[in-house]
RNA sequence: GGCGAGGUAGCUCAGCUGGUUAGAGCACGGGAAUCAUAAUCCUGGGGUCGGGGGUUCGAGUCCCUCUCUCGCUACCA
């Protein structure tokens, strides 16, 4: 009894913590608390569409593996021991058998399901082509709904742009590897759509305003706009080292964001939907917010402390408010109507409900302070975070001015955020923008937070990573495809030094940078560096072949939903499967045995390569362009336009030396 | 308390509208190859699918129940 009291009680703080992360921009410390404990990331719908398609993959690699072994019974009498492990054994090996003869009947299907099939090669003994279609269509089938969702308002004949933003920052302290991360993932959606042809906007920033940068300031005997410019210097120095592609760094202190919020206070004013009237509470300076009386306590010290355990006052303050209660049905409509509009769909069930509970209405201006926004006609207020931090999206595209070169971008297609703030841009800032009558942002897509070795990175612990470390240690690329593969977006991670070194090592060293320097370097070497003419393609080749040129749609399909690390699965594939291309083929032998054949397998290989360095160019934009120096390829043939098939690499352009784009990591000590 | 999502190999996870023998990656064991950044390829062992009922010819896959985990949310004190 006592003990389930005690854990309501702190379910509560934990709670009312992370409501009140407010301020604290893209995640807040105490929002965090609530995930410290879990042990397991939350597998929501993400991973539905995540691992079909894996699993999709590796099945039909396995079949095609057991197709070329040996019969299975052969073994079967090892172990003799358990009866148990003999009629599993038994079973399998009747599995086998049973999977052979329904993939060979797979293959000689008469007509494909679909017309994702297409692609389908004619005949050969590895089924894992027709396990790409599969692949494509199952994760077509799990997304497709969403997909056309997503395009429905705008064709592409209408609209070839392409808006996104990272949430804005707030830069009371040095970024630390959230940042990094949220810059990362946006930043790869942001080039994928750019090398597919979009005309990309990229906005991110920081959210400079409130008390707390006030008293952080203080504290270091500086003024709240010298903190803000220095952390907001470190944290696009940040982005420059992660090399994002940002278009435009926004930062909340700029007179023109001052412009902006304050013509969509006026607006929204003007709509009926700002009051003033009294805000009273237990305030917490500290965690700048409110709480309510039955949360706070007086301590032995008789001082009244917070949830937080930080001390609080009465404070009763004039404040305008924002009339959220008019909006509940607009919104309910608008996550109907818009079925992709919040992602995961976790978040979006989430959401929903608690518009289906009744909305308040809210607090939007504080007395107490002055670092911010002045209110129209009432500068003794200053708009307190929402409405100031949220409309930095149309700020940076130009809003109020309609005639702003950039703000044809707006609506937004795409607000990347932690899943802390998902309420304040899913029912918050859609509200403000009906009010002040400005179109509504197509999406909004909420990542997890990471952890390292599964716990919250915190001081005391000692586990504090600093993001500028982490490029250093193992290099920008690779730090970029670690988050990007290893972390469902949308899930939480996490990330350790052997996890980062096992990928780096096992994708990018191994399989994919060793096959092109084993391919590459016997072109060099056999053929003075001249990539060979193909002889006519056996249907080994044209497997391989169609398997790569499969990789932009199913990448598009993944991308379009924001499931990164599934496009890369995609890409990983064809990797995996181009190495057993040219373990199967042995171009080394038939260098002595049959040349022609040689330089067909070398062609080939080139080829794929080349599709798997374009395509992975959003995750890794400066390794594959080392890559892509390799193969002779221009810049201006590097775009998703030249994937697919009906491009292939040219024949006897003569390549540079090959270099290890994607070396080993070796620890330190052993080096 | 309400709503929602989950509990499948050592770890991370796939398993669509129920169908013959439950899968992958990583890790581990064995073998092959030697072009390549000692990088690759093949192969094996290992789960009775949280517990218990039920429906069905047949359930990981549907229903009930118990239990545990996680998320959102309300309220009491």
């Amino acid at each position: 009894m006592v003990a389930k009291a005690k854990k309501k009680a702190s379910k509560k703080g934990k709670k009312k913590a992370g409501q009140t992360a407010a301020r604290n921009g893209v995640k807040s410390k105490a929002a965090s608390k609530r995930w410290k404990s879990s042990k397991k990331s939350p597998k929501k719908s993400a991973k539905k569409t995540a691992v079909r398609k894996r699993a999709a993959n590796t099945k039909a690699a396995t079949k095609k593996r057991r197709q070329t072994a040996k019969p299975p019974s052969a073994k079967k009498t090892k172990k003799p021991t358990a009866k148990k492990a003999i009629g599993r054994k038994a079973r399998k090996g009747a599995s086998k058998a049973a999977k052979n003869r329904t993939s060979a009947k797979r293959d000689t299907a008469p007509a494909p399901k679909n017309a994702t099939r297409k692609r389908r090669p004619a005949t050969s003994k590895k089924p894992t082509r027709s396990l790409v279609a599969d692949t494509a269509q199952k994760i077509r089938d799990v997304v497709g709904g969403v997909v056309t969702a997503v395009l429905k308002p705008f064709t592409a004949a209408q609209r070839d742009s392409y808006y996104i933003t990272t949430a804005i920052v707030y830069p009371n302290g040095a970024p630390h590897i959230g940042h990094a991360y949220e810059a990362i993932a946006t930043d790869a959606l942001a080039r994928f759509q750019k090398l597919d042809g979009k005309d990309v906007f990229f906005l991110t920033g920081t959210d400079e305003h409130g008390q707390k940068m006030v008293q952080t300031a203080q504290r270091e005997n500086i003024s709240a706009l010298e903190l803000a410019t220095r952390n907001a210097e470190l944290l696009r120095k940040l982005d420059e080292t992660l090399n994002i592609s940002f278009d435009r760094f926004i930062r909340t202190s700029e007179p023109a964001h001052h412009r902006s919020v304050q013509e969509i206070w006026k607006r929204m004013e003007a709509n009926g939907d700002i009051y003033l009237s009294s805000y009273a509470g237990w305030y917490s300076v500290r965690d700048e917010a409110y709480y309510a009386e039955d949360e706070t306590a007086v301590g032995e010290d008789k001082v009244r402390r917070g949830p937080q355990g930080t001390p609080v006052e009465w404070v009763e303050e004039k404040s305008y408010f924002f009339r959220l209660s008019a909006y509940k049905d607009k919104l309910l409509a608008l996550y109907e109507n818009q079925p992709d509009f919040i992602g995961p769909d976790s978040r979006r069930n989430e959401v929903m409900s608690f518009v289906k509970g009744g909305l308040k209405d809210l607090s939007i201006s504080r007395t107490t302070f002055d670092w911010g926004v002045k209110v129209p006609n009432a500068s003794e207020h200053v708009m307190y975070v929402w409405v100031d931090a949220l409309t930095n999206y149309i700020t940076g595209v130009g809003f109020p001015d309609e005639n702003d070169k950039n703000w044809h971008y707006w609506p937004a297609d795409l607000h990347i955020i932690g899943k802390d703030i998902i309420r304040f841009h899913a029912v918050y800032w859609p509200a403000f923008l009906m009010s002040a009558g400005i179109p509504v942002q197509k999406r909004v897509y909420a990542h997890g937070f990471l952890f390292n070795r599964g716990e919250k990175m915190s001081k005391s612990v000692g586990n504090v990573v600093d993001p500028f470390n982490l490029a250093t240690q193992y290099g920008v690329d690779q730090v970029r495809y670690f988050f990007l593969r290893e972390v469902p977006f949308g899930q939480d991670g996490s990330y350790n030094h052997e996890a980062i070194v096992a990928r780096i090592n096992a994708d990018l060293a191994n399989d994919f940078g060793n096959l092109a320097q084993r391919s590459l370097s016997m072109i060099a070497k056999q053929h003075n560096g001249a990539l060979p003419e193909p002889g006519d393609f056996t249907d080994t080749d044209k497997a391989i072949l169609a398997q790569a040129d499969g990789m932009i749609d199913l990448a598009r399909t993944a991308m379009s939903t924001q499931q990164i690390h599934q496009a890369l699965n995609a890409i990983w594939a064809v990797v995996a499967e181009a190495n057993r291309y040219f373990a199967g083929e042995a171009p080394w032998a038939l260098a002595k045995t049959d040349p022609v054949r040689q330089k067909t397998v070398l062609y080939v290989t080139a080829e794929v390569v080349r599709q798997i360095a374009i395509l992975a160019q959003p995750a890794m934009p400066t390794a594959c362009a080392k890559m892509l120096d390799s193969l002779g390829i221009p810049a201006d043939e590097r775009n998703f336009a030249m994937l697919g098939g009906h491009v292939r690499i040219k024949p006897g352009i003569t390549l540079p030396a090959p270099t290890a784009v994607f070396p080993r990591y070796v620890e330190p000590s052993a080096a």
